[in-house]
DNA sequence: AGCCTATGCGAAC
DNA sequence: TTCGCCTAGGCTG
């Protein structure tokens, strides 16, 4: 679950839950219980997100800073009628008192989860590159990266410095939208290339923070324009490349391909996404 | 019921 | 380069 996206989501309902009012902080689990102790009782002022990093920040420059890593999860309950006892390992629950019954928050099986200063707040900024879902994004940062970079640009978009809150799923999906081979070295793309690439994740990731699922598909490509069954998967999304090893290409008919990249698994069509260079030598 | 895998990433080796 | 995080859905049995 956990791109750019589901963070955004995040940041915008503990916001909506919690921003204002005072706020019970604990860790059940234990592992957090100190520094939950210490903005305890204060009130959230709310809650913001840059690429996967997510800040709650309370009064005297203090951040709680969370990161979900591969499978973290942090549920956001509102309007419930009591606050349940924990279930498996909650390292932090945040509660208040709303309007219509109890609101909590319970965060699992996190990476991060940290008390921060403003300056260690700042400091995980500045290793961010630009985070195509803020406006105060610059997309520049990220192109001046890439254009110098002689690393396969499948690897460079999921590198957090270069460009912050992309993840496994949108990486493959925007490479296929704009037909670019994975391999191909960053250095080898056009600063428009890239500006169209940047300009279709703003949009893409826009869309997930409002659905909550990553959807890359376009509407002729859609599983009701194709006539074929929708995906049934965790995410719920529909994609064109993302785990669809071995299966036709929606464009073009070709078998998808995958391959390991820097450990992670990446996804792609062999015939839509060839180079010019590629295509003459075989 | 048990096994595998995963949208991530920092620390340990 | 491998491990830990210790969740949870999907698949196998």
């Amino acid at each position: 679950m956990p791109e750019g996206h589901t963070l955004h989501r995040l940041a915008d309902e503990l916001t909506a839950t919690f921003a204002g009012r005072v706020v019970r902080a604990g860790s059940p689990q234990g592992r957090f219980a100190e520094s939950a102790a210490l903005v305890d009782g204060q009130v959230l002022r709310g809650a913001e997100a840059w690429g996967k990093h997510l800040f709650a920040e309370f009064p005297g420059e203090r951040f709680v800073h969370v990161h979900l890593g591969l499978y973290g999860r942090f549920d956001v309950h509102t309007g419930a009628a009591d606050v349940p006892a924990p279930v498996g390992q909650v390292r932090l629950r945040l509660v208040a008192a709303g309007d219509a019954g109890w609101s909590y928050a319970d965060l699992r099986g996190a990476t991060t989860c940290e008390l921060l200063t403003l300056a260690g707040r700042d400091a995980v900024v500045a290793r961010s590159g630009p985070d195509p879902l803020r406006e105060d994004a610059d997309p520049a940062r990220a192109w001046e990266r890439i254009r110098r970079s002689r690393a396969p640009i499948g690897g460079l978009l999921m590198d957090q410095s270069v460009l912050a809150g992309v993840g496994n799923v949108y990486r493959a999906e925007v490479l296929f939208r704009h037909r670019v081979d994975p391999m191909r070295p960053g250095s080898s793309l056009r600063r428009g290339q890239w500006q169209a690439m940047w300009e279709d994740l703003v949009v893409l990731m826009q869309e997930g923070v409002l659905t909550g699922r990553i959807d890359t598909v376009r509407p002729e490509h859609l599983p009701e324009a194709m006539g074929r069954p929708p995906r049934r998967d965790d995410h719920g999304g529909e994609v064109y490349v993302y785990r669809r090893t071995g299966q036709p290409c929606h464009v073009c008919g070709a078998r998808i391909r995958t391959t390991e990249l820097q450990g992670r698994n990446l996804f792609w069509c062999p015939r839509c996404q060839r180079t010019f260079r590629s295509r003459a030598l075989q």
